[in-house]
DNA sequence: TGCTTCTGCTCAAACGTTTGCATATAGAAT
DNA sequence: ATTCTATATGCAAACGTTTGAGCAGAAGCA
């Protein structure tokens, strides 16, 4: 429990502590019998040195932090954030750092505790999920010249390193995909309207119409929070208000889209025969469902490990200033739309 | 970005470090003049007190470590990993302590790297989930003297700091239920041999039969990895096993009673009305399928809260060697179980 | 032999804090 | 006036490292 320090190790072997770090950084200064002399009794002490003094001389403390605020996890569907530690967790692994998490019930907090970490310098740079981050925030850690990689997409900045998939285009491709598919009259299931992806996402829909030639009907678009409920809910709005003249749905979440389906069910409508129904995300709940729903998988634990790397980069080449990633997405096909081509 | 240290705010206030430092620590010794002196000039250099340099003169960093293995996290449902981050943050957050993540990809490294945390004093304290955890492990850090507390129970070891909810009995309790309900050819679905908790709930399954003068065959058990996929081909293992007998399926989570599910629908019975099924973990999707899926719940983030709440406790109090907290678990009644007494 | 160069090591300062002890000043008690 | 106590501050060491500069001793060369 006591710790073994570099002097004691000094001592025991004879030499001072000087000699003993630069065998640890195997310095060529230092001779091969001293090295092993020294590493004898570093085994000998199970000596490890203390990565805090390290990190006071170097001024350096070899790790990142990652901030999830309560609302932001909250209305992220779950897995997404999972698969999101992971993938940054593994690139951290690799590059020698650590991953330090801290979490807040506001964005107030959020923005607090993630400023609060980097000029404390116990972390060397910050990951954000960009989903509502506070313009505040991402201005200090400018102006203040912190590093910093956002995921996700910013309103107010550009030009800002961050690590994202193309959610207009996604959406889009898939809208002419399924307009292929024969469908035509599209509703759109949207997510908070204060989410950037959730803009974007539209967009893409609205983008598609028109490449389309078909009408954009504002009454076909709705919005609701991310949750099964909500997607239930929401759906049969739309049900009603479009008085049944749909026949996709397309949804900015799989949570909604699991919502629609079951929404579509109690109307006594056949999922994909009489609507058909795409999600995003591709949750694990998407391929447990029946019919499994079709949805666009984007690979998160990709994206966390990409931002990890490039927040690394950043902090440790000076010249390295970090760019814009676009991580590409896939549709993956079940059987909640039409395969035919009718 | 630079630093802006003590001796810039002592320099800037004309007092010394030792006098700015015991305005941060609110010291009876200063005046009220001066700490007003001081404390207007730190907010105007915006000084915040430099951790690494904090931590290494009090010894102390404040902050505990949590390993994540890839073999767990793949094993484990993933929606119960979140849970339990989410409470150990909200824990460390409240005690003012930071929350150090690491991941491994084995469990070689997994020790390696929660030992190496601990011993670089990179954190003060160990949070394990004891699904799989390597005695060795535990070994060193009793032996070592270092705080740690288990999330689960560990099979070799007893009278180790811990939070767990008692799986025997969650699942006897249930068990007692069901049968009462009329249920009387009880298949079990476990997950893999090795993990405890599969132990656990398998005996608390074999308690219920004898203590409801049921007999217990062999060949209505059934091991499987924790996922939708095993569930579903062992559900049919058992079913051609056991030539139809059986009118309940107990599993040992909801990946696999989701799979169970699915077998049972393709072999064109109903649930429940031929056969029920019960999981254990009341993930997001129980609720989502159709019959909604009856489920044993443990408040995950709950026990990730009290996990860490013991672990700084331990820690700060040297007195206190923490203890065996069992938390209360619920069956969340759903349809997929007979709900009448037949 | 005397000078330079190389090798292998040590010394001491530095990183940014905290804290026990010393000290200066002021007012009170003698 | 002198001593005492209380109050407010400063000094310097310590925490466990790293690293530039310095310094012996050996080897190389004239």
């Amino acid at each position: 429990m006591d710790q073994v320090t570099i002097k004691d190790v000094a001592r025991e072997a004879e030499v001072s502590p000087s000699t003993v770090s630069r065998v640890i950084s195997d310095s060529s200064q230092i001779s091969c019998e001293t090295k092993e002399k020294v590493r004898t009794v570093m085994d000998r002490l199970g000596y490890h040195p203390n990565a805090i003094a390290r990190s006071l001389v170097n001024q350096r403390c070899n790790s990142i932090g990652l901030v999830m605020s309560r609302p932001t996890d909250r209305a992220l569907a779950n897995p997404f954030f999972t698969d999101m530690i992971q993938g940054i967790a593994a690139s951290t692994q690799q590059e020698n750092f650590s991953l330090m998490l801290t979490s807040a019930d506001s964005y107030e907090s959020e923005t607090r505790e993630a400023l609060n970490l980097v000029k404390k310098r116990q972390v060397e740079g910050l990951i954000l999920m960009a989903s509502r981050i506070s313009g505040d925030l991402i201005n200090t850690l400018v102006r203040e010249n912190y590093p910093f990689v956002l995921v996700g997409r910013s309103r107010e900045h550009s030009d800002i390193p961050r690590v994202d998939n193309n959610n207009i285009r996604a959406v889009k491709d898939a809208m002419i995909k399924l307009i292929a598919k024969g469908y035509s009259n599209i509703a759109f299931l949207s997510g908070p309207k204060d989410f950037v992806v959730c803009q974007d996402r539209l967009q893409g829909y609205r983008e598609a119409l028109v490449e389309a030639g078909l009408a954009y009907r504002p009454e076909l678009v709705s919005y609701a929070e991310f949750s099964y409920e909500a997607g239930l809910k929401e759906a049969h709005d739309l049900f009603i208000r479009s008085r049944r003249q749909i026949d996709l749905v397309f949804c900015a979440d799989d949570l909604l889209a699991l919502g629609a389906l079951r929404a579509v069910e109690t109307r006594g409508l056949k999922v994909p025969e009489d609507i058909g129904v795409i999600g995003f995300n591709d949750t694990p709940a998407a391929s447990l469902v029946n019919p499994g729903l079709t949805t666009v998988r984007i690979p998160i634990k990709e994206m966390g490990k990409r931002a990890a790397q490039m927040l690394i980069s950043v902090i440790e080449d000076h010249n390295y200033q970090g760019e814009e990633v676009i991580i590409p997405t896939e549709i993956i096909w079940r059987n909640s739309v039409r395969d035919d081509q009718l």
